[in-house]
DNA sequence: CGCGTATGTATACCGGGTATGTGGGCGTCG
DNA sequence: CGACGCCCACATACCCGGTATACATACGCG
């Protein structure tokens, strides 16, 4: 829905054709998400295709410019108005990988933690590269501004995703411990098909099976 | 690729059949996402066309079980080794609003923001009940640690999210304070087709056009 | 027995993401 | 001058994730 609305923003300023549209939504969010141009032609057609924008023949015929219905107006609004769901989130592919990998003979959770830190915080590195080359521009037009809002978007998930992993690591290490305190914790219920909890391997700091 | 992955590790436990799998991947990712079925019988095919799994006869011909294959099983320890890859996130619709919403008249970027920011302090607020309701359960087996972790990240990064809303709103507000102070600045260059940024509106706190 | 329900599987459709194909305009260089 | 090649604008095909729906069998129950 992301392309869908941001197209009908774009082309709520004035008719555009299709790769106008890209030229304009990337300006607006720097390299980040360079926007295929295939998605544009099909977006463009669903948006006809639901009423939002019309055809308009602009004599020329080589480039379809499209207009923003009524309708089209109606529904963008209504966009910028609900807030984006986040009662419903998209699965997260490292949080898969985590919840699959607890309790997973033969995954060290220390060492996919670990190498996923380094990871996120090389890429933090280069938003905040990034960043500081976009402040440097001066940018005061709404492209350089929305830019940089974008960025420190990227950068502020980076940071939490990496506390998150610190707080992950830290919780296994607890639980370990107060699994090796305990070493059989009476399992509540006999008829939990579940294996055992002692397959979660969290190893001492610096070893590595 | 979260899909395939996840059924991959949940395959490395044993054979497995569709609905068994479903049932086994939501038990660890609690009430976020659940799976639908129709996604697990399309990924298994895909599983099956690419030699990571293989059917296994188990003589019932009803329930088609599913067997992890030794390539199946390099690229399951491949994915747990190599990072989730952070350098090309994924769109995210709050990002592509608030980017499109900049320098659009008509729009204005205060209630734009603060809206989300209810909803999303209110989805964090449900979070947090979901996580004091896992922690009271005990929760010690596998499943519970992971629906946990899995949790905290919605909250870490719901959290990030407020964050940078405050941040968005803050940064908006000197922009439109620097402008105030020079009604004028020259632009750079005059061939830039771009908008005035004087567009940009964000009224002062409680008034709204 | 026949009906409803639960279970397990399969299919159709949508939207986002990526790559590739196609045709016209235009410049360049032999 | 004209053939080649490049760029622009458009189009199509395919993959994967997400959602809903169809369908067939098993099972319980009056």
């Amino acid at each position: 829905m992301s392309i869908r609305f941001g197209l009908l923003a774009l082309l709520d300023r004035g008719p555009r054709y299709g790769s106008q549209l890209r030229v304009e939504f990337e300006s607006r969010t720097g390299t980040t998400w360079p926007l295929n141009i295939g998605q544009v032609y099909t977006t463009l057609g669903r948006l006809e295709r639901d009423g939002l924008i019309q055809p308009e023949g602009g004599g020329d015929a080589k480039q379809q410019l499209y207009a923003i219905t009524e309708e089209g107006r109606r529904s963008l609004t209504d966009w910028f108005n609900k807030p984006v769901d986040r009662t419903h989130p998209s699965r997260d592919e490292l949080a898969i990988k985590l919840a699959m990998a607890v309790g997973t003979p033969g995954v060290d959770m220390r060492a996919v933690i670990q190498g996923q830190r380094r990871h996120t915080l090389s890429a933090m590195r280069d938003y905040t590269r990034l960043k500081a080359d976009a402040m440097n521009a001066d940018g005061s037009t709404p492209d350089d501004i929305a830019w940089l809002l974008v960025l420190e978007q990227l950068i502020f998930y980076a940071e939490a995703e990496v506390r998150w992993l610190d707080h992950c690591e830290s919780r296994l290490v607890r639980l370990a411990a107060t699994r090796a305190t305990r070493p059989q914790p009476p399992p509540p219920h006999v008829t939990d098909p579940e294996p055992d909890p002692s397959h979660i391997t969290i190893q001492p700091k610096g070893t590595s099976r």
